[in-house]
DNA sequence: GTGAAAGCGCTAACAA
DNA sequence: TTGTTAGCGCTTTCAC
């Protein structure tokens, strides 16, 4: 009597019909006759009856579930990617396995097994920094996954995000038009392709429009923590930068929150412009401009672009999806 | 040939023994001859073979996967949870299928239907009130629900949270230990449970203990949203508040902000504590003083006691289960 | 220590 | 329009 529940069958009994038919009527099959219909469904209702997902994932090879591997929910950035690519997922019945990877290559790996062990429709991938052997089990595993705000350098892979390059490029160039002759570029790891590969990219190509020649002693590489940030002011401030562009928000905060403990007059005598426009710029004093990114958009894009996959409709897809950035100014830039 | 992938069939052909003595190895049973193991791995090696966890699932009764509930994965307080959760139920080789409902009741039930259907070994709940049809619905499931961060007010459900009466007792008695003479009470809905009757008990008991009529015009209700703490100072400084409680983080930063804004002194002519100590206080200026809340290992705690439900360890389990909270003074109290 | 066989609850031909 | 019947890939008695 244990959790004993009704199946299928109980209701095709009590209705009168076969299994088959139920299935039809649950399944929204057209052909049954409306009597039928109105009967099993009657049946249902009373039973309480509610189909089996993994029994009918098992029969049918599909388990409407999706994997989402993400470094960490906490960060805001991928939060709410994770909230569109929910949202969509949603409406598209499908449900999602969440799992952190912390950005670490053996999690990632073991995770995205398990993932292809429960058999999910499709996986979607965040993270900084794809690697040879994760590539070569997604190539292998013929599951389709998409790359959700994340870059795949060696374009691979469908990815959705938004043209680092070009983006950052504004931005310096937004503040070298200011009259800031240095400007630092600050960021996470710069091993991670997005960030020393295209920022890096943006960040030189406006130096190079502006005549200006690039200084390794402007590069400052941390990793993306509000604490990294907000030690960074001693070092900024010896490198005579007036001006930095720093490519992740909690690091920008640090950054700024640093420089402003210690008495510098932002915008007056320091610049800043941020890169992922996440409610934190606004929370600082002064608010910070930053480049814009349709975070919750590029989740619900990438998962828009695996429902298609997974229904073998994607013929026409490209490759590499962008979305607009944009830019705000706000308290951090005159 | 479409995506045939190999089956517990094939590694036992192989082998040259039968799927049951697969079975037996894949999932560690020691009834197994140390050299059939032995073959047995080596063929599971070279096929590559990735045993199906949607068949394991039905033919066993067990997903290792355990549904999630969660208002918004946007919000700290909840994605920090959500992060305790995963740790421990990654630890205890579960999944987790994650779910928003932005707290409204018709998706709440929704998905805790189809995260029934799912056939999810537990579910973890997450939520600012339990309404009476959920309450039903969890009941009549048997599947072992736990909530983590959330009140149940019946105490009908285990629970994993700290004393919210004792902490926001201890955070008004701090005020008025200050000179403070009209405190404020500042939270999110007070039909919440959380809100109208802990926290809101608590404020009144501190009142109490220092002698203090309660005052309704210094209770604001509004949503635990930054925008709504922002445009809250008019009406705080009109009622003549010298100081605040707010239940929310996010809340208290727009309420702080809207303050400095406003060019009032803080801490020295008003002064404020928040509920969760999230980033966010340390990031806005002046700090923010705030409870501190174990929120990782509320989650954390909560997915432990999900794992011993589903096991039927659960006898010597209590129902509410209290974590510790705890103080930080920081810039925004004197 | 190992194998045979009966399901788990459903879908999907194929018949009728 | 409806029913019959194989499976889907695995676990789990029950024999041996």
């Amino acid at each position: 009597m244990e959790k004993q529940s009704i199946t299928i069958y109980d209701v095709a009994k009590k209705a009168g019909v076969s299994m088959a038919t139920v299935s039809r009527v649950v399944n929204g099959n057209p052909n049954v006759k409306p009597g039928t219909r109105k009967k099993v469904m009657e049946v249902i209702d009373e039973l309480d009856y509610r189909p089996n997902a993994v029994a009918r994932g098992l029969a049918s090879k599909k388990t409407t579930t999706v994997g989402v591997i993400i470094p960490d929910v906490t960060n805001v950035y991928f939060s709410s990617l994770a909230r569109g690519i929910d949202d969509v997922a949603t409406m598209y019945k499908y449900n999602i396995i969440l799992a952190n990877s912390d950005g670490n290559e053996e999690k990632e790996i073991q995770v995205f097994n398990t993932l292809l062990a429960k058999q999910v429709d499709g996986i979607i991938y965040m993270g900084t920094h794809l690697t040879e052997k994760l590539r070569e089990q997604i190539k292998r595993s013929k599951t389709p996954v998409v790359l959700a705000g994340s870059i795949d350098h060696k374009n691979e892979f469908v990815s959705v995000h938004v043209d680092y390059v070009k983006a950052v490029k504004e931005a310096v160039n937004n503040l070298l038009a200011h009259g800031d002759k240095r400007v630092a570029f600050v960021s996470g790891p710069l091993n991670y392709p997005i960030n020393g590969e295209y920022r890096l990219k943006g960040y030189k190509e406006a130096l190079d429009e502006n005549g200006i020649e690039f200084d390794q002693d402007l590069v400052f590489e941390t990793n993306d923590s509000y604490r990294a940030g907000e030690t960074l002011w001693p070092a900024l401030s010896a490198a005579h930068a007036d001006a930095a562009f720093v490519a992740d928000d909690e690091l920008a905060t640090g950054v700024l929150n640093g420089a402003v403990d210690a008495g510098a007059q932002i915008p007056a005598e320091f610049e800043m412009i941020t890169g992922n426009d996440s409610k934190l710029t606004q929370i600082v004093r002064p608010k910070l401009s930053s480049i814009t990114q349709p975070l919750y958009d590029i989740g619900a894009v990438a998962m828009r672009c695996l429902t298609k996959m997974m229904n073998k409709e994607d013929e026409d897809l490209d490759k590499t999806i962008e979305l607009q950035y944009g830019f705000i100014k706000r308290g951090s830039t005159r």
